[in-house]
DNA sequence: CGTAATACG
């Protein structure tokens, strides 16, 4: 059994001083792919950088304590790529693609698609270039396997307020309509799919008003798998983390 | 409200 996870841990120091280690040890994912690491390698200790038992890979943004994602993994992938091959979306470290010869791994930190809606083409654009990765290890014939923080919540029921929301970021009409998209190429919203209209399942609460407390919160962290893949999904489940995040982990245990 | 450097989510 294969256990993958994928987590916005919002700043790993700070993930660090509220347990992160404790988490890892007690969870033992063979396969993290984390967001918003906000920090590069050197800044971190050294048991954090490279824990015992894993081998970790790092993609950082330009920009000192901002996005940045990382790969935690307890196999040895044949190869990761620390981005996309593309500039403006490796500059902020928004992606670690990884391959493990049954399936490929993309691990994105989806761009916000701020107020206003001022960089929604860029997100979309990001959006894009990693459907198209996908697309083109399809069209060689390998599985694989979309995870991390969308930034987008995809319907309705992936938030606690859908009409409140609907002209701020991570509901735009775009946003939605391109997780409907990648849906339509055959991918699998795998979470979705075993928890079929039920409300009330959410990634990401806000810090403000206790809102965690309430499950005031949004869907933002997927899953999303090629059908190859399908058969082997033993179980997919929201974990809790660690206490003070705003983001949850998502678990993925494939029979493999 | 929280992270990590004064912007971003």
């Amino acid at each position: 059994m294969l256990n993958i996870c994928t987590w916005n841990v919002n700043g790993i120091r700070a993930c660090h001083r509220k347990g992160f280690l404790d988490w890892l040890k007690k969870e033992q994912p063979d396969l993290l792919c984390l967001q918003e690491t906000k920090a590069h390698p050197q800044q971190l200790a050294a048991e954090l950088r490279q824990p015992p038992g894993y081998h970790t890979w790092f993609a950082s943004a330009a920009k000192k304590g901002y996005a940045g994602t990382a790969l935690y993994s307890r196999r040895s992938p044949r190869k990761v790529f620390p981005g996309l091959g593309i500039q403006e979306f490796d500059d902020e470290g928004r992606t670690v693609v990884a391959d493990y010869g049954h399936f490929v791994i993309i691990g994105g930190y989806f761009p916000n698609s701020q107020p206003e809606g001022r960089r929604l083409d860029y997100k979309l654009a990001y959006n894009a270039a990693v459907l198209e990765r996908c697309q083109e290890l399809r069209g060689q014939g390998r599985e694989v396997l979309i995870c991390g923080d969308f930034n987008a919540a995809h319907t309705p029921i992936d938030l606690f307020h859908p009409k409140a929301n609907e002209k701020n970021p991570g509901y735009l009409p775009e946003e939605r309509a391109w997780v409907t998209h990648a849906l339509s190429t055959g991918l699998h919203d795998i979470f979705r799919e075993r928890h079929p209209g039920e409300p009330g399942h959410y990634t990401w609460w806000s810090y403000r008003a206790r809102s965690r407390d309430r499950n005031i919160g949004w869907r933002l962290d997927y899953f999303l798998v090629t059908p190859g893949i399908l058969g082997h999904v033993a179980q997919v489940s929201h974990l809790s983390g660690v206490l003070g995040s705003d983001h949850c982990p998502v678990k993925l245990l494939l029979d493999l």
